[in-house]
DNA sequence: TAATAACTTGAACGATCGTTCAAGACTAGA
DNA sequence: TCTAGTCTTGAACGATCGTTCAAGTTATTA
């Protein structure tokens, strides 16, 4: 019994994602957000108990979503590091749509919240760690392919993988589309650690 | 005739950098900075005009502490390649006294700032390309002094280590202090393509 | 159809935001 | 020592912040 929500609350969570990545947590207020959501703030707070509730949310699918995108990646390249590849590419591409930062939601995170938003700062931190651990797996299966050495260390290389996507990503923030950007993404892998040519 | 200030100009843009480089524009107030640098709100604002006035001032002054520091570490070093080194272990150090995230203030500046603030985000990409080309100096009297291959392209070699950089102290902002910080400067000039025996 | 539970609404709250400015304090030149 | 110019002070401003809650609306159940 009782009424039902009218609202798609992945709709919200997603427009929320939007708004955040475009301004970040501070620099997006409850009147922006209940504008665009189309909300009023009872039933936000009613949903989501308070901003640091939205944000965390939208963390936490926003990270979901980058892992579903690896996966569909993985299905669709011809091999894991193509697969890996591709996810920067397109990575890179919706972010500049979404955000003109083109930087990682969760990077922006990490850089701008304190110790006062701890849970939040905990929930980026876990969300990157989660990012790159999908960097690993795909590693992993490249290094069964024969396409990566196996002798490296996976977890190193997918560290690798994180500092210089998220490097990449501050760089275009910086310099714009003047950079090319997909040869950035190739000269990473054509160097070791990532290929036996090397040392 | 008239009266002099009674502060130190240089002293109080130090103390803001500081704040901003822990909170960040829009996490720092106004009521903050005003306790921390022991000035009136009618001082700062015929000093500085307006709080992105004061803003614009510390990333300036950031920047030129960082181009200091960088001439430091080259006058010190016995060759430009561990000037490099020794500035990115020093700066790191640095800015983990300084603020707790231990990233840089200009990369956390482009990912917090937008349009609303178009001139600071134009400041702060003005100082991170100085940053850079101080980077592309140092490359070039390594390359002179015969420390990295002369064919390759300087520029194109700042660029890595502006990127590299910013991604490594985004990815200790995740890990904190468990990560190896030197093993992974060491890394960065180990590999193509800063060595000879790359490739 | 009346009662009940679930959800929405939007005016309003106190707190804090960046900023202003009239008044006071101080210094240097006449 | 007086005066004119410069800097400092801090109360106060309107705007906006995140948030609350009593009242209204809608759907379900009996």
């Amino acid at each position: 019994m009782g009424k039902n929500s009218k609202f798609d609350r992945e709709e919200v969570i997603d427009k929320a994602i939007n708004l955040y990545w475009n301004s970040g947590f501070h620099g997006t207020s409850m009147r922006t957000l209940q504008n665009e959501i189309d909300m009023r703030p009872g039933s936000i707070y009613a949903t989501f108990g308070s901003k640091e509730g939205l944000f965390k949310e939208a963390l936490i699918r926003y990270t979901q979503l980058g892992r579903e995108q690896l996966t569909e990646c993985r299905r669709k390249a011809d091999s894991p590091v193509n697969a890996l590849k591709s996810f920067m590419i397109e990575r890179v591409k919706l972010a500049q749509k979404a955000s003109p930062t083109c930087m990682c939601l969760l990077v922006k995170s990490v850089a701008e919240l304190t110790d006062n938003n701890a849970e939040l700062l905990a929930q980026a931190r876990e969300s990157l760690k989660t990012m790159e651990s999908g960097f690993e797996e795909l590693i992993i299966a490249a290094q069964a392919a024969g396409e990566i050495d196996k002798t490296k260390d996976s977890q190193n290389l997918a560290r690798h993988i994180q500092i210089y996507f998220s490097g990449i990503r501050s760089y275009i923030r910086v310099y714009g589309d003047t950079v090319p950007i997909a040869e950035m993404f190739d000269d990473l892998f054509q160097h070791h650690p990532f290929t036996y040519s090397s040392h």
